[in-house]
Formats: C-alpha cells, structure tokens, sequence
DNA sequence: AGAATATGACCACGGGTGTAGTCACATGGC
DNA sequence: GCCATGTGACTACACCCGTGGTCATATTCT
C-alpha cells in the first residue's frame, strides 16, 4: 500500500529503533555513512508524514517523529510483494538464489532449519 | 547495477520465458492483465535496451528481442538487494515474516528443507 | 542586545517511471 | 494502385525521488 522509498525506509528503520527522535537526531543517527544533508533527511521525514508512515507530536519548536506504520507487518508486506514481483510467489526459489549468490551462513542455515520446524508443527 | 523496475520486470520476464519474441508478440503475452498500451510496451523495451538488458535482432522491418541479462544473476542480485535494504541483510527473518504473512504452502516448507538440506552438505 | 544557530515551511530541479501520442514509412488486402 | 494497419523513432508529461536551497522565525551564546 504505503510506498516508500529505499532511503524513506533507512529513515524508518531509525525511527522503528528509537521512537520520537526529532529531525536532527534522525540525521545524527543515521550517520555520516550516508551522508545527507539535514534538510535531506527532513524532506524524508515530511513526506513519510505525507505518506501516513510517521506521525509528529510537537515539542516545543520542533517535532517528534513516531511510527505509524507497523515495522514487522510492512516488512511481511513488503517481503510478499517482493517474492510476488521477482518470483512470481514462490519462496523456495529465493532461499536457493540466496544460496547461491551470496552464501547463507551456517547460522542462516541453522536458522531457518529450525524456524521450518516450527513451521511444521 | 542495471536497475529495472517493476513494470519492465515482467517484459524481461516474458523474453526469459520465450526469447526473441517481437514487441507485438510480448504485448500479447503480457496479456490483458496488465493492460498496456503497445507503446507501452515499446517503451520499455526501447528502456530496456538502453539499459542494456535486452539486445535486438533485426527481422526484417522489426525487431525481435533477445534478454543479454541472465535470469537467475539478475534474480539473485535482486533477493540480496531487497534483503539487504528491508532485512538488514538476514535472510531468516525474510522467511519468518513469510511464513507469518503469507503462509508458506507445505510445498514450500518441503522444498526450502530439501534446499536446506543440500546446502549443509 | 545582537549574532550565530536550529527549525520548520516552502521551493527547485534533474533523472526515472508509467503512460502514451505523433510521425513517417512499409507492407498487405482489396 | 490505394488505403488501413503495423512498426520503429521521437516526443510528451506528470509524478516520484534524491538532493538540497531559501526564508522566516525562535532560541542560545556571547
């Protein structure tokens, strides 16, 4: 539903970590690895506002950025459209590119052994 | 590297299935599904050679289309992609939020085992 | 108090994307 | 032979996205 960005999503990820941060402290945590600009970041902030994914409470002359969106069912949701755009649907061939491209770990592995388990139950 | 988008993942997908087909005939196949316009679809195969995807082969007054992208590279760079920027590069949770979201059917719990199974080898 | 700084509001701009229209020409049916 | 139709070439255009500037105002430092 919600479409966001790549970038949008770098941002959420913070907010998802630690809830009503303000602007700045969203550019600060995300670092200098990516290098925006501060107004870069705020435009993000804005247009995930715009979006629905956030929402602002006032503190004093600033805001605070919440959540709206829900981290773990926009991931499900964007996981699902994903397999549904790239594989037509089917989870197993991803798991095998996986595999293939970039090595599970042993504990990716041992991971999802033991999440197939559950699965079965 | 070469970004594709949505829409011109699934031309890429019909010319992986039936290479050298011409811009009528993957119109066609796209079917009524979609909904495109020809020039739609001639748009982003003309995109998509641009993009160096796909390649032409001229047949007599058109042009019959050939992908020089390789399926499974592409879809493996695609799943590591995608898992880095929304699953911070862990494949587990991709599944675990499958499995939550979507319910893998009990063919894909018994084809990601047998996956499983090989790689551990 | 005046200057530097932080903050939000609004604006800009080029590239990508979805969605096609127009043009010119070649071919095929009548 | 002429006209409808198919085809590629070129063009359009609005919206999204990455990137950040400008402006006005509020606050903090000196």
């Amino acid at each position: 539903m919600t479409q966001i960005s790549a970038s949008e999503l770098e941002v959420m990820d913070v907010l998802w970590a630690s809830p009503g941060l303000a602007a700045s402290d969203v550019h600060e945590a995300l670092g200098d690895g990516r290098g925006w600009n501060v107004r870069t970041v705020k435009t993000f902030l804005a247009r995930l506002v715009e979006k629905g994914a956030l929402r602002t409470v006032e503190d004093g002359r600033r805001y605070l950025y919440f959540p709206v969106l829900d981290e773990a069912a926009y991931k499900a949701e964007a996981a699902t459209q994903f397999i549904d755009r790239v594989f037509s649907g089917r989870a197993a061939p991803l798991v095998a590119h996986l595999a293939d491209s970039r090595g599970l770990t042993r504990e990716d592995i041992a991971e999802l052994e033991k999440l197939l388990g559950e699965l079965k139950k």
